[in-house]
DNA sequence: AAGCAAACTGTGAGCGCTAACAACTTTTCA
DNA sequence: TGAAAAGTTGTTAGCGCTCACAGTTTGCTT
């Protein structure tokens, strides 16, 4: 015997304990031992630690596909996550992940660079298969979170940051405050023509930050420039920096970190100094953002509380409450080189 | 009737057809549906239609979990990643998962910031019990890789740059001579001090890169001398450029872009400007690096390559292939501002 | 001490699927 | 033409677990 299994190096691992191999071995029935592992009550003290030991010595370990059948549920969610790996929403991907792992909750993730309607929905619809119990999604583009929105699921929905829809719960910073608070810094320094560069218009977080930028300015009477709308990405930054009409201008708030970053680049190659001719603040606070030339101000979000507050409201809406207060953090304006007092304009 | 169900607010879906209700509808057993939906042979083509059509009409699919249940496959796999939202390993993390979308494979995604073995036995337990037909490791950390090796696994096991083990392949960029490719730029220039900011020492790539570095002085015969060993952080390359003994230094090779912006950013803060006074070169190739002042030299990786390799690795030793030649890339050499002529020496 | 409720424990069915094999058709070829 | 071979379909038995309920023991009351 035996012979026909010579093909594997390893020999063959003894097949996985089952709940009645368990049963058997501590003298009860399946279903006690079904018991103390789900925790039920009114199993006697004694026979639980019985069972507890049987369970010990044979390993065993329950069999989330046999739970999965019958009871239709899997502790396991879907992420969906599009775009590229910029920092701001793979950090969150990361950490709600990690927070997913806390949890003991098991997550399937869909990382797609596009984020066609197709894919999404194919996305979705495999995440139902395998019974997922929630659906998070973490996208730049908002279209995404109306698609996966517009499926009318009967699991719950989490989102990074979306408008509204029924039956999603929204989790993220709060962009606006956030720009409104950076733009207030520059005011404060005495600058009045101040500019924006813009994130991508399908990005419900590029929308906010400039709406934040716009409303600021005009509590302050003063006038509003889109100088680009960017891809977040620093080639954008640097595209717009160079090509921008600067005149009236003494400082830019741009959209993201990573365009700041080209936008400087792209101004030091015109001739001018930053903070000295122009301010410059960003948003996000990268790694690098206090150690670039000239460190960067910016507006910090904390990407790991993000991240695990979406899994905490994805994991309340699953036990069915429905009422939890959204969480949304205010992003901290984090003063460096990149501002300065305004000079005066040409 | 339906009284005791009006607390859920959408009205409650039709349950999810089943193989039997497919059977029924197309006039055939259970067992014929299977083999139409698994593709078997021996089934005669009107049926096949005719089952087909039932499918569609009830938007049939099959369960993963009764599936999974009965041939304990999955057509799954678990991705264990550790350490922070860095742009290497999280944009290989990303690729990675939507290579495996695209071959219609589900990935468990396991992220931990930190990298203790219990965490990732645990993670890697997680896996088993779900049934994942491979497991692989994006980690920084050469212990993660370690652990997991160690489990002896009956499942394929695929790491990203890993010193090799049994039953493990490993996939990444070829570091060593992306390396020695920096160093010999360095060298062309006329450099001949030219230190090394190190990586963390449990990691593979960084010692690799040393590695690299070391040999390329050597061949020249010149001598090596490592100014720090970070973190990868930019604050970490900071902190070694501000302490580090300059004398007879020409040029740094520094372990990745991030801490080359930290370290020139400290070098600046010392008076030295760069490349004038002193060369440096990363490595990654990041996003930031063609715009950051000056434009780092460096060495691009192809993450996306990466992330896609390694799926294709896993799945070629899942289906029994155990000969696939590795891949591996070099990575290409990307020249700008930051590295120059060398200076004569004080 | 009888009687009833509460606390425990066991039994059987079935979740949706595939594997193994049995049974029935059709084809092939001497 | 008839029997073996090949092709096609159906039947049964689980995979490992939970649910519903039946059965048994224990504790408490009067």
């Amino acid at each position: 015997m035996a012979l026909d299994k010579v093909d594997y190096v390893t020999e063959e691992a003894p097949r996985q304990a089952t709940i009645f191999d368990v049963a058997r071995l501590a003298g009860v029935s399946h279903q006690t031992v079904s018991r103390v592992v789900n925790d039920l009550p009114n199993v006697r003290s004694s026979t639980r630690v019985r069972v507890e030991e049987a369970i010990k010595k044979l390993r065993y370990v329950p069999s989330p596909a046999a739970r999965a059948l019958v009871t239709r549920r899997s502790r396991t969610i879907g992420l969906i996550a599009t775009g590229g790996p910029e920092f701001g929403p793979s950090s969150t991907v990361l950490y709600f992940n990690a927070a997913a792992r806390d949890a003991r909750w098991s997550v399937f993730t869909a990382n797609m660079t596009d984020s066609d309607p197709g894919s999404i929905r194919g996305a979705v619809e495999a995440f139902l298969r395998q019974n997922v119990e929630g659906i998070a999604v973490i996208s730049g583009h908002e279209g995404s979170v109306d698609v996966v929105a517009g499926m009318e699921l009967t699991i719950p929905l989490v989102a990074l940051e979306a408008t509204p829809h029924v039956g999603l719960a929204t989790v993220g910073a709060d962009q606006y405050n956030g720009a409104r608070n950076a733009v207030r810094h520059l005011i404060a320094l005495g600058h009045r023509g101040i500019a924006h560069l813009a994130g991508p218009a399908d990005s419900v977080d590029a929308r906010e930050r400039e709406r934040g930028w716009r409303d600021e300015l005009g509590a302050n009477d003063l006038s509003a420039r889109v100088i680009g709308v960017g891809d977040w990405s620093p080639s954008s930054g640097h595209r717009f920096g160079e090509a921008c009409d600067l005149t009236g201008l003494t400082a830019i708030f741009a959209a993201n970190d990573q365009m700041s970053i080209g936008l400087i680049h792209a101004l030091n190659e015109r001739g001018l100094t930053v903070p000295a001719d122009m301010s410059i603040i960003g948003f996000d606070d990268i790694p690098e953002a206090a150690y670039v030339t000239p460190p960067l101000t910016t507006v910090r979000q904390d990407f790991e509380t993000i991240g695990r507050d979406m899994l905490s409201t994805l994991l309340a809406r699953i036990e069915g409450d429905r009422s939890t207060e959204l969480p949304q953090s205010l992003p901290e304006l984090i003063e460096r080189a990149s501002t300065g007092p305004a000079r005066s304009v040409a």
